[in-house]
DNA sequence: CATGAATGAGAGTTCATTCAT
DNA sequence: GATGAATGAACTCTCATTCAT
């Protein structure tokens, strides 16, 4: 049996030793800046403008080079998405969760919607990688983790609702509910489209929850 | 007084003869076929796939005969949206307005809504040239034709809408609402996601009509 | 033997009819009608902009109509070259000139001179087919005849010249000098380069035709 | 402190180290063989037929690969403009300064025409991009470059007249003048027009030389 | 790990020209 | 003579990706 240089072996299992660690954190800094000079890429210049060669020149790297951190194009957007489902579980997770039931769904449903709201290409990022249209490179067990960071981010406002005494089916086609809401708002927001109906999105948000908890709270 | 063998001529204008007419129609059905070339080049292959090469191979043209029809890709695109849309239309227009206003919202919503949830890649087609992402190469007129032809299939709704006794600010107010809440719930299905929320879209939106009628029948 | 229905034979020579020459005569003022189209086209819109299909709208032709009266691109432009070299001729003999042959001499190349430097585009029609770069689909006839007209519109100064009692090789000897200075002094303000010497090409000519006058009467 | 292997560092400056510049060696001696098949493109084909793919081709490159070292096909022309002039001023400067002043004229402005008397795809490169007909892809920085190549081209000669005892002014002017007696000349050569005249351009720029020392003299 | 070079496929678009009708 | 349709070849340029070094 072969002993590496630079690993040893316990118990069948590959133990890294000092070297491997450093050289496994700074890969991962590494992949940092890479993602840094993506999500730059694509906030400035869109999906068309952010090419791999656009990234790797923001990254201070050849075009080849990235391909030793990602697999391809669709795995860096993958990373992008990952990243802006943790800002937006932080953004949610910031929003105040005091006040009775019905002020907690409205803080954090609201947080959720401001977040897409005010960072619109982040909702791009959503709908690229969310979107049926095209074949995605992405293994199934990175969609379902992608999957469950999106419903983290709602959970905050799933449990206030859960606070008004709703069973769990209920809860769930509310939340569903509420989440089919935002996203067409932002949507109409994102492409214009909401002139056509000379409306204000963040009204529409908060006659939709205001209503929603009034309903709840009848019951 | 020579008479050309294919047009006459009244009070000065040209008047079109029988076989000026049908060079017409059969130039109007080239068209029609290169759109459907388009359609299921665009719905088979999606946005990347659908190339003008493709779209011509599909036609039986050389890429080059297309331009004699459509004057770039972005026209060939609003021409196919503009067709899903007239369909959408008929689609709205043939669906029941007896019963009730409540019943008519029902129906012509229902409509609307089963439209892009039974033809996904009608959907895709709207967002493509509805989407702020990418530079459109339309004009200011065709696009806000193409929204006319939009805000018409809500009509019918709208209208029923507008016998529960609404003013118009508050009919607009709620056509929004529920225009953002078919988008999001087409959006959720489209992508997949509403299996997180292991709901299913036909029911959620005709809660949404339920709660809708009968709030305004509270009134 | 037939008899064409359109035509006699007269000593084996066909003899056209009425209906024959008014149809030559039809034909002719449509090529000229396609000659205007192809000189606004080409005045307008440079080499590059004036197309086949340019041409034709213009002059209300589809494109397959300008090879019934032209064989070829190449071949319309050789016939704006004659007809801008007609135009010149006229010029040129239009000039006064009356005077000694030094003031026939400034008249007549002043002239020549003139119709180039006013009118930038006969200049490029020029050297567009009177280049050796490209392959000219011109018979040796057409040239030839394009280089007699292009040498008529120089004799008026080669006759002045002469009158200084120049024999005929010194004559030609100095037109081809006073035409290689004036297609000198036309290429630098056409390209622009005379401002690199910061001269002005009006008076260098001027300049050049007084010492030229100047050291004939020395002789 | 790690020493990379391929690059020392020298008070925080990164210093190229020998494989670097291999490197770049390397990338300029690639670019020079595609400017070598560019030329001969050009030369061979003239201006149409030396496209992007037709030098790639003659390089050994498949078409992309041409844009690392060129950003547009402008550039390519630019560059090999600019090597043309190059060897223009290095032919002028090749040529005898012995003698007086009338025989370095004589030589140097001898060395001007003959070169491109000599390389008449020179001159049509030259024409090519100093031609205002086509929309030049060159930025101002560049055209100012490669108009002072051109213009230093011409100084030997000029200071050979300055010599005369001229004042800058004159100089200028009779520079200029000598200029576009040449470029006339070689345009009559080049275009096969002076055989119109059935003259000689050489015994002609002699002739034009002659008189203009003498002339000088006599002042 | 990173480079630099190159691939290969493909994009949208334009054009002179041909030809059956 | 003229049309209208279509061809076919060409154009410049972009991109994700690969791979020897």
């Amino acid at each position: 049996m072969e002993t590496s240089p630079t690993a040893a072996t316990i118990a069948g299992e590959r133990v890294p030793d000092a070297r491997a660690l450093r050289a496994d954190a700074l890969a991962q800094a590494r992949r940092g800046l890479i993602l840094d000079a993506a999500r730059t890429a694509f906030f400035e210049l869109g999906l068309e403008g952010a090419s791999m060669r656009e990234i790797a020149r923001r990254a201070g790297y050849t075009p080849g080079a990235i391909y030793s951190y990602f697999a391809s194009k669709e795995e860096v957007y993958a990373a992008l998405l990952g990243e802006s489902l943790l800002r937006l579980n932080a953004h949610v997770a910031a929003a105040p969760d005091d006040g009775n039931a019905a002020d907690r769904v409205r803080s954090k449903a609201g947080a959720f919607f401001d977040f897409y709201s005010d960072n619109p290409r982040d909702l791009d990022l959503g709908f690229y990688l969310f979107q049926g249209v095209r074949p995605l490179g992405l293994t199934r067990d990175l969609d379902a983790q992608l999957n469950a960071q999106l419903r983290a981010a709602l959970q905050p406002a799933a449990d206030a609702l859960a606070e008004f005494g709703l069973d769990a089916a209920s809860a769930e086609v509310e939340i569903t509910a509420l989440f089919a809401q935002m996203v067409g708002l932002l949507l109409l927001i994102h492409t214009g489209r909401i002139r056509i109906f000379r409306q204000q999105a963040p009204q529409l948000l908060r006659r939709y929850l205001d209503q929603l908890t009034e309903r709840l709270q009848r019951r």
